[in-house]
DNA sequence: AATCTCACG
DNA sequence: ACGTACGTGAGATTA
């Protein structure tokens, strides 16, 4: 028989560090109870135990260790974060059928050595743990499963007689003697002053043990220094043996068939680990493969009959309830789940009415997908009151996928699902309208219906719209631009070899590192966690006194351009010579949209040579693009919610607010700002916006702290309004656990109420952005929504093609183009009240180049 | 899969 | 003592 012995408190340990925080959606932390189960369920499956016994420390202090006062007087105590995990866990455990294992006045090392001690006898025993300290327990039939979770992988080293001996050169028992010479910070045993890990093995292997060493004192191959430091600390030596030995003689159970596991308490399981959200470790338990007949779900039976057809009209609930997979429909009807096959002509059409049927309210999982679906076959959608998948990023935008399947069993934790597998979305979409009934009822309780059905449903249309219109790329301009981009790399790549006198991958920071700081032994700076750091701001620092160094710089804004824009883009161009990116609505944690496949919100624009890029982003023959950005939508917004004055009154006399900021910051008359001094009072107003800290701003303009130091506190002087926000908006999310945008944006903020201090500074400059960049964000989907709608009013054939944050792009007939660009900007404008003025400016050209002011 | 680097607002 | 501004996505290397 084989048992297998958890360390609980050192697993959870590992777990719990080796895994970055993780919460729940009502921030509670769960990262060390998700890797702790982990562990256990990967050790399960590798070591097939017939029993697992799972001890833990209790709190107060062991009869082993009273023997010295010092004892654990260092040991922290276990952040907050974590400890609050410790007793979901044991409840979990215990539910799922685990024993545990704890005794007063005794340690968890002692329980498991007892037991190893005793199993080891006639059965198979593994000790499961992250400390080295159990390293002495090996023996015959006692192995110790050494496990770390690094990145959140975990890995298992196993430990027998043969290991241990490789690895320190003894034997497990004479574990204990180096530990008493060595000493042991952590678990603050003493040791001998000044001896360390190599002395303290070296001796043991000498002398075989403490009291071997101790015996043959004045043997020379003890050096004098040691010797010295042997006999001053000898009592210190034999308590730290003592504290050392683990106790493998308290008085317990220690017959290992007392340890098998009991039936799970399904329920309690189930509920707990839906309660946690570890939908993938549910899944592994398989608490669904075998339900009994008792416990079946008493409200909805869903019988899954499914019919190959559009359901009846009269079939449907009070709206129709469906998610589009592939080329079919699920539908949830008032008894069951039907699909539709819309590779079938005739279920086609019936579809497609439904959908342009404005009686008909419509509850889908994903909107974007069904507007594409209709666009496609050249029709309109209408009614859509909900899309789960909208709905469900309102309510959580931390979230990193919004899985229908998921959905379903977070948010009805109590419509136990029938089956798995192939008819896993079918049952997912049988949930549907309860799903919607509770995800709508919480959008109410948060105040955002407004949010989805004003602007992320419609929002919806809009980048279906874009994504199925594309933009239109200029295939050999790309490729012309391509080849010349491969001429230069070749010459300053030859250049780069010469000057370092060999060749290597200059894309390789590892080798690049070596040449620039080894070889040539260039002042490093700054390290990674890998190596020498080699990026641009380092680069730049020694790129006066280097060619290679400019030569690097070179090489990799080239090759930046040629495989991320110049191939990337060629790969994506579509039948149609145009390029259909993806708009993804449910991304970011603040709003924004995202563009992926290709990202077409980062198109190089800052430096002049990748600038030349958007010559090749064109309009069609006839057309032209109409370009409109948002001036200062972000100070602006920050104005309007700090509702600042003196920021007000600057926007609204259209003066200039970074020279502005800089009459204020260097106490200057406006008319004396001179350009250096507007370009350090713009990077204020943006790490203002950011959150900022004196270090940053003083590394991004280049003067010392204590300059930037006084730089922001002048700023917040003079913008007073600003001050309050930035404070009130940082206690008003300590206080809900949330910040939100002007249209009810929610964004939770766990880390505001973590013990570590950089996440917590990290929360609070969150909570001081996520409200302005979120808002503006808000405005400019509602500025889309609104261009979107003029120009179907206005029977223009122009279609908005692009967003890039804050500006947007038209491509519009010559003839229309004027007209496009008075639209385009005032629907901006006016897309928000404020308490100063939106700006917008449009320009029009043939290329994205050209446009572009 | 993680890391580094760099493109954008 | 440590790390350092918010939000993204992609390509190349490395382990």
């Amino acid at each position: 028989m084989k048992l297998l012995v958890l360390d609980g408190n050192s697993i959870l340990n590992r777990a719990f560090y080796g895994i970055k925080l993780l919460t729940t959606k009502d921030g509670r932390f769960t990262n060390g109870i998700y890797g702790f189960l982990n562990i256990l369920l990967k050790l399960e499956e590798d070591v097939k135990p017939d029993a697992v016994a799972v001890t833990f420390d209790l709190k107060a202090p062991t009869f082993r260790h009273r023997l010295y006062d010092g004892y654990k007087a260092t040991r922290k105590g276990m952040p907050a974060e974590l400890a609050e995990q410790l007793p979901v866990l044991k409840t979990l455990l215990t539910a799922l059928g685990y024993k545990l294992v704890t005794k007063e006045g005794y340690e968890a090392d002692d329980l498991i050595g007892t037991l190893s001690a005793h199993v080891g006898e006639q059965n198979q025993c593994y000790i499961a743990t992250g400390d080295r300290d159990s390293l002495q327990l090996v023996r015959p039939n006692v192995q110790v499963l050494l496990t770390a979770t690094r990145m959140g992988r975990t890995e298992t080293a196993v430990y027998d007689e043969a290991r241990v001996q490789d690895e320190y050169g003894v034997t497990p028992k004479q574990m204990i003697d180096i530990k008493a010479l060595m000493g042991d910070s952590s678990d603050n045993i003493p040791g001998v002053g000044g001896v360390g890990k190599k002395t303290a093995e070296m001796l043991i292997q000498t002398f075989g043990s403490l009291d071997g060493l101790y015996a043959d004192l004045d043997s020379e191959r003890i050096k004098p220094g040691v010797r010295q430091k042997l006999e001053q600390d000898r009592d210190m030596a034999y308590l730290s043996y003592k504290l050392g030995t683990i106790d493998c003689d308290v008085p317990m159970e220690t017959d290992p068939q007392a340890y098998r596991k009991s039936p799970a308490d399904a329920q309690e399981a189930v509920s707990l680990l839906t309660s946690l959200e570890m939908f993938k470790i549910l899944e592994k338990l398989h608490f669904d493969e075998a339900p009994d007949a008792a416990k079946q779900p008493a409200a909805p039976a869903e019988i899954l009959a499914l019919a190959q057809g559009m359901p009846a009209r009269s079939a449907l609930l009070s709206g129709a309830y469906f998610a589009l997979y592939g080329e079919k429909a699920y539908f949830r009807t008032d008894r069951a789940v039907e699909v539709a096959d819309l590779t079938d002509a005739k279920q086609k059409v019936d579809f497609l009415s439904l959908l342009a049927d404005e009686t008909v309210p419509k509850y889908v999982y994903s909107a974007k997908e069904v507007y594409a679906f209709a666009f496609h076959c050249g029709t309109q959608v209408q009614n859509v009151c909900m899309d789960v998948t909208l709905a469900a990023y309102l309510l959580n935008p931390n979230a990193k996928d919004y899985a229908l399947e998921r959905l379903v069993q977070e948010y009805c934790p109590h419509t136990t699902q029938v089956e798995a597998g192939e008819d896993a979305l079918a049952n997912a979409c049988a949930g549907l309208p309860v799903l919607c009934d509770k995800l709508l009822t919480r959008l109410e309780t948060n105040e955002q219906t407004a949010l989805l059905r004003e602007i992320e449903i419609p929002l919806a249309e809009v980048l279906a719209s874009m994504e199925q219109v594309g933009v239109l790329v200029d295939r050999p301009g790309i490729e012309r631009y391509s080849e010349m981009l491969d001429g230069r790399i070749e010459t300053v790549q030859s250049r780069i070899y010469a000057l370092a006198g060999e060749s290597f991958n200059i894309h390789s920071p590892k080798q690049l590192g070596e040449v620039l700081f080894e070889k040539l032994h260039l002042p490093a700076r700054k390290k990674t966690k890998t190596g020498y750091s080699t990026n641009a701001e380092v680069l730049e620092g020694l790129a006066d006194d280097y060619e290679i160094v400019r030569k690097i710089l070179e090489y990799r804004t080239l090759t930046k351009l040629k495989s991320t824009y110049c191939d990337g883009l060629l790969k994506v161009i579509g039948p149609d010579g145009r390029i259909h990116s993806s708009f993804n609505q449910t991304e970011t944690r603040t709003g924004r949209i995202s563009s992926t496949e290709p990202n077409l919100q980062n198109i190089p624009v800052r430096s002049e040579l990748g600038r030349e890029m958007r010559r090749f982003f064109t309009a069609a023959e006839g057309s032209v693009l109409v370009d409109a950005d948002y001036s200062q939508i972000e100070l602006r917004v920050l104005a309007d919610v700090a509702d600042d004055p003196a920021m007000i009154a600057a926007f609204n006399t259209d003066t200039d607010i970074h020279a502005v900021t800089a009459s204020q910051v260097f106490h200057m008359p406006l008319s004396m700002v001179t350009p250096l001094m507007r370009s350090r009072a713009k990077a204020v107003n943006f790490g203002i916006v950011y959150g900022i800290g004196a270090f940053s701003l003083s590394k991004d303009i280049g003067v010392t702290r204590a300059q930037a130091d006084q730089y922001i506190k002048d700023y917040l002087h003079h913008y007073a309004g600003v001050e309050r926000y930035m404070e009130q908006v940082v206690a008003q999310a300590k206080k809900d656990g949330y910040v939100t945008t002007r249209f009810h944006r929610r964004r939770y903020l766990p880390e505001l109420s973590s013990s570590n201090a950089m996440l917590r500074a990290f929360g609070e400059r969150v909570a001081r952005n996520m409200p302005i960049q979120g808002t503006a964000a808000d405005i400019i989907k509602i500025a889309m929504i609104r261009v979107y709608r003029r120009l179907q009013e206005e029977h223009c054939k122009a279609r908005l093609i692009l967003q890039v944050h804050d500006e947007l792009i038209v491509e519009a007939p010559q003839e229309e183009a004027q007209k496009v660009a008075q639209i385009v900007s005032r629907e901006m404008e006016n897309a928000c009240e404020m308490k100063v003025r939106l700006k917008s400016e449009a320009n029009i050209g043939k290329t994205w180049y050209d446009a572009k002011g």
